[in-house]
DNA sequence: CTTAGGG
DNA sequence: CCCTAAG
């Protein structure tokens, strides 16, 4: 089947520059593994790394740069942002990576068969964290397990099980997950440091216009997310900020925005990637 | 497991 | 992106 392939951000692109330039070609690992370098490139593998330099390296000794569409946003300014809270110190072109879903877009976590497009098919760490988050097994989760878990809540592809695993195995790799036995716990990474989610993405995602509390009652919620973000800076907690988000946020009987914002970070920091809304 | 190169 | 060969 063919890959759907993650587009590479600009962000991407420029961490791992700067990754190049400080650790050196060849050191992919250090370059992904790099607290300053992580919060962008944690959804790559040092292959990919390898493979992108590869690519952006014959791209640019090219004597035309075949830039075409593939320049999504020079300049395009964020419609709605609604809070220009914090400013980016490093002039990033962040630009907005991508429109909010203001609608009611469903999160892939009940299904959606509505979707009968088979292009959908979103097999990320996303499902598997949303495995770990939602059925709370201490003990860990087998693969059969988790298969079995996506399926239901998910359409998945024939080769879904392949995918699977190798997505299992490259998470336990990348530290992300603890393979214990025949089961796969998440892992708490504790070298990697405590700030790196809330120092960059949150940096970026507040500039970008998706942070924008105005009540006290939001800002709590938010605030105790990231909390839980903050303790483990993975993917994972993304789930996990989001179901305490929805707490309180059910608490409040708030529940559009914030929730949304939530969303939209369980979006990048489990995939990396922004899902660009067709 | 990490790199490098070919597919 | 995936796979395979080397280190």
């Amino acid at each position: 089947m063919g890959n759907p392939k993650q587009k590479w951000t600009s962000e991407e692109e420029e961490a791992l520059r700067a990754g190049v330039a400080k650790h050196g070609t060849g050191k992919w690992k250090d370059i992904q593994r790099d607290p300053e370098f992580n919060p962008f490139l944690f959804t790559r593998s040092n292959i990919d790394l390898k493979d992108k330099w590869r690519n952006m390296s014959v791209a640019s000794g090219q004597g035309g740069p075949r830039e075409k569409s593939r320049t999504p946003k020079p300049k395009a300014a964020n419609p709605d942002a609604l809070a220009p809270a914090a400013q980016l110190a490093t002039a990033q072109p962040l630009t907005a990576a991508a429109p909010v879903a203001r609608d009611a877009a469903a999160i892939p976590t009940v299904d959606d068969s509505s979707k009968g497009d088979a292009k959908n098919t979103l097999m990320s760490n996303a499902m598997i964290f949303e495995a770990f988050s939602t059925l709370k097994e201490q003990n860990g989760l087998d693969t059969n397990t988790i298969a079995n878990f996506i399926e239901q809540r998910h359409e998945v592809p024939q080769n879904f099980r392949r995918i699977l695993s190798t997505r299992l195995r490259r998470l336990v790799q990348q530290d992300k997950l603890e393979k214990v036995q025949n089961c796969f716990k998440i892992k708490s990474d504790a070298s990697s440091g405590t700030k790196t989610f809330t120092d960059s993405q949150l940096g970026k995602l507040q500039n970008a216009g998706y942070v924008k509390y105005n009540d006290p009652v939001e800002e709590a919620a938010v605030a105790a997310a990231f909390k839980v973000a903050d303790a483990e800076n993975r993917s994972f907690v993304a789930a996990e900020a989001i179901k305490e988000a929805e707490r309180i946020s059910k608490l409040a009987e708030d529940t559009d925005s914030m929730l949304q914002f939530a969303k939209e970070i369980f979006e990048k920091c489990s995939q990396g990637e922004v899902v660009p809304i067709a």
